[in-house]
DNA sequence: CGTCAGTTTGAGCTTGCTCAACAATAGTGG
DNA sequence: CCACTATTGTTGAGCAAGCTCAAACTGACG
C-alpha cells in the first residue's frame, strides 16, 4: 500500500529511495534475510535480480519454464495455482510481501506452478544456484532456507487439513483468520484489509463454487461476524470466526513466539 | 521384501548383512545419500542414529514432541496426519522405504504431524543439526536436502490438486496409479501390490467416506479395472485408471505403454 | 463357534452444486 | 455526460454426489 502511494506521486523521485537492498528492505525480518548479519546480509543482497513491478494478471512465472530464481514477494499480491489436463485449474495459495515463491521447482529444475499478481506486485530474484552457494557460508541463511521450505510445508499440510475436514461455513471462516494473521504478521491491521482476490479465486482455493462463498459471506454479515463490502473486509466478531476455523491444538492454545 | 524375507529366515545368520550403513543400503539411490561420493557417504553415515524396528501401531512421532532428527524409512510403511482440536484427523500422506519424514518440523523444532508405522518398519534417524553441518562441506547433501523438501512440495502440490478438483472416481483412480508409480521407483511390480492402510485411511486420505471408498472399489472390481481381495491389488486396466486420474499437463502425453 | 474389527451393501437424506436471473460496478465510446 | 457492454458478485430453486445410518458379511483369532 505504502509503495503503490509513492507509485502515484508525481512529484520529484528521490531514486535512493527505490535502490531497496535487503540492509534497507523494511522485510527482512521477514524474507530471506532474517537473523543473517550485515556483512553477509551485503552477499546475499549482490546475488538479487532487482526484478520491476508487475502489473495485475502478469505472470512471474508459468508452468514449464525453467527454474533459475525463487522469488521473495516485496509488495502486492501473488496467486499460485496448478493446471491439469482439463485446463482445470487449482489455486494452491496466494503470496504477500516477505514470502518466497518456486521452492516446488527446486527438484526438477523446471516450474510446476503458475504465479501471476494478483494486483500491481513488485519481487525480488534470487538466483537459486547463488544462493546454494552462499549456503556453504553463511549457515543462517541455509536455515532460513530450510525454514522457509519447512513453513511451506507445514502451511499445506494446514490446508490440505481445511479442504478435507471442513464446511462451507469452516474453510470460509479459516480462510478469514488465516489471512488477518498474515496481515498482522507483516504489520498490517489484522481486522481490516483488501481480498487482493475475487471470489472466483477464494471458491477455486476452497474447493467451493463462487456462489457458496458469496452466500455464506452474506450470511456472515448479516450475522455480524464481519463486514464486508466488495473487497474491503472487517472482521467484527474474531472470537466467533476463529471457533469456527478449528486449527491444530498449540496453535489456539499458545500465545506465538519467534 | 527383500529385508522382509531376510528376517524370516530361522538359519544361521550373518549379522554382517543386517550392518547396513548407507554405502551398502539399497534405497541409497532413492534416498538421501542420492549423488554423494564416498568419502562423504561415510561421514553422512557415521550421523545415523540407527533406530530399531517398529512394529504396526507405534508411533515415530507425535505432534508435540521436540524436533531433532529426519527419519528415513527403509522398510514397511508409515502413515503421517495431523490431528485437530475436535480430534479429528487428516492423513497428510503414505510413506515408503525411500522417503523422509519430519521436514515439516524444521522450522518451529516442534512436530505438528504424527507419524504412525502401518506395518512392521524399519528407518534410519539423521540428526539435524550433524546434517545441517555437512550441508556446509558437502554441497550434494544440500542438494538433496533441498531437493527432497521440494519434492515433498510437488506432492502436496498434487495432492491438492487431487481433493479440490477430483470426484471419488477420479481421487481413487488417482490413488492407485500413484501408489503404483511409487512401488515402480522402489523397484517393486507396479501392478501388483499390497495396501498397507486401511479403508478407512484411504477414505480419510482422499476426502471420502469408507463406504464410498468400499462402494467404488467394488465397482472398478466389476468394470474389470482391478482385482482387489481385501488389501491385495492388481492393477487390470491402467490405461483407464490413468485417464481417470487427469494429472498435470507433461505426464499424459507421453506413451502410456509402461 | 463366538466375538470382533474391518469391510461391503442398501436406502434415504443433506450439503453444496448447477442453472438461471438479476444487481452493481467499471470501462468504453459517442 | 450518458448509453452500452462486460465483468463480477448476489440471490433463488431444484438436483445429485456423496454422506449418514443401518444391517449383513468376512476372515482372524481366541
Amino acid at each position: 500500500m505504502a509503495v503503490s502511494k509513492a507509485q502515484q506521486s508525481p512529484a520529484i523521485i528521490d531514486l535512493n529511495r527505490f535502490r531497496v537492498t535487503c540492509s534497507n528492505c523494511n522485510l527482512s525480518e521477514l524474507c530471506l534475510p532474517r537473523g543473517i548479519d550485515k556483512d553477509n546480509l551485503s552477499k546475499l543482497a549482490n546475488t538479487v535480480r532487482q526484478s520491476g513491478i508487475y502489473e495485475a494478471g502478469h505472470f512471474l512465472f508459468r508452468a514449464g519454464d525453467p527454474f533459475k530464481s525463487l522469488v521473495a514477494i516485496r509488495t502486492g499480491a501473488i496467486k499460485l495455482y496448478v493446471v491439469d489436463d482439463n485446463g482445470e485449474e487449482q489455486i494452491l495459495g496466494f503470496y504477500f510481501p516477505g514470502e518466497l515463491l518456486g521452492l516446488d521447482a527446486i527438484e526438477t529444475d523446471t516450474h510446476t506452478c503458475n504465479a501471476v499478481a494478483l494486483e500491481t506486485s513488485s519481487f525480488c530474484a534470487f538466483p537459486y544456484s547463488k544462493l546454494d552457494e552462499l549456503c556453504k557460508t553463511i549457515p543462517e541463511l541455509r536455515t532460513q532456507m530450510f525454514k522457509f521450505m519447512s513453513r511451506e510445508l507445514s502451511l499445506e499440510n494446514r490446508l490440505l487439513l481445511t479442504l478435507g475436514k471442513r464446511n462451507a461455513d469452516e474453510k470460509l471462516a479459516t480462510f478469514l483468520i488465516t489471512l488477518s494473521e498474515r496481515f498482522k504478521r507483516m504489520g498490517y491491521s489484522a481486522t481490516e484489509f483488501h481480498l487482493a482476490m475475487s471470489r472466483q479465486d477464494i471458491g477455486n482455493y476452497l474447493g467451493l463454487t463462487i456462489e457458496t462463498v458469496s452466500r455464506v459471506l452474506s450470511r456472515f454479515n448479516k450475522e455480524g461476524l464481519v463486514r464486508i463490502d466488495r473487497k474491503q473486509v472487517k472482521l467484527l466478531d474474531v472470537d466467533t470466526l476463529k471457533r469456527l476455523s478449528v486449527t491444530y491444538c498449540e496453535e489456539t492454545k499458545k500465545n506465538p513466539s519467534t
